[in-house]
DNA sequence: GGAAAATAATTTGCGCGCAAACTAAATTAA
DNA sequence: TTAATTTAGTTTGCGCGCAAATTATTTTCC
């Protein structure tokens, strides 16, 4: 019978999850990008010139909210999106000069983050497959099962 | 070297919370509460009658973020909020008759959805422990160590 | 080939999450 | 005691996160 709202898994989570992306904030405030938008661009740097479906799927983003943010770091001069000549519904999206020059700066920004944690990188790497696994439980039976 | 975004712990993190409110959307539905207002209601059935300040302590929430929650709450008859006649500047939140009958029905939530995951008990202990830890050390270090 | 269904992306609406600016009350210090 | 500082809570502005509705294109099926 929990009664502290720290006895929850839901609440730790939810509240780890909020004091990473605060503290990320003023690290990508240097690269003019938020936690989503550098989060998109990591996926670019490794995955040029998709479709909004699938960088929708390897950001676990919905379209809906990527299309703003990928609009904004269009208009930061970071990527372009173009309408794809195979099937006019995609657009393919892709890394400008600019963008791909900020992964030289950037890649290494999670390591330098997590190493102000006081935290082994055997425990990170736990929390890394524990959030990993749940992800994958939760999104597999999300809506087919009751 | 990491390039696959499930290799960043950040990234798994901010996915698996994503999923976890999605996944208590439809549940809390029921309730008419959001995942917010619900630890706002948690955190109410134990420790009723407080000020916006000692609930934002206990709900690790910005009173930016809790002023329109709370104002929410009230307006769906589940709380009140009266000034303080010790300190005119404090309000004091408290449950109705409504809102703490809430309590019965959607205190073993947690355990309802958490058992919608394959994860067992030990694993998801385990994931309670390192979220916990890791936002303990991310609000100690945050703005005066750079 | 043409109607119906499926797919890709955008738009709309709402509730956060939080920094920053603001208001009002209480405390401290001169 | 009153001016300066601190504290409690609200407001504003912006960027998500996502469900639902919409638009436009493609595919399917007859």
């Amino acid at each position: 019978m929990s009664n502290k709202l720290s006895d929850n898994v839901c609440f730790t989570l939810y509240s780890a999850t909020n004091a990473l992306i605060r503290a990320f904030r003023p690290i990508l405030e240097a690269y003019d990008l938020t936690y989503p938008q550098y989060i998109v661009m990591h996926s670019l740097w490794y995955n040029n010139q998709v479709s909004l479906k699938a960088l929708s799927h390897d950001t676990h983003l919905d379209s809906g909210t990527l299309t703003p943010i990928v609009k904004r770091l269009e208009s930061k001069g970071l990527l372009t999106r173009q309408v794809s000549s195979e099937d006019e519904r995609k657009k393919v999206i892709s890394l400008t000069e600019q963008g791909m020059q900020l992964k030289v700066d950037a890649e290494e920004l999670t390591a330098k983050l997590m190493a102000r944690s006081n935290m082994s990188l055997e425990r990170i790497e736990l929390l890394r497959e524990l959030t990993l696994e749940l992800h994958t439980d939760l999104t597999k039976t999300d809506l087919t099962k009751s």
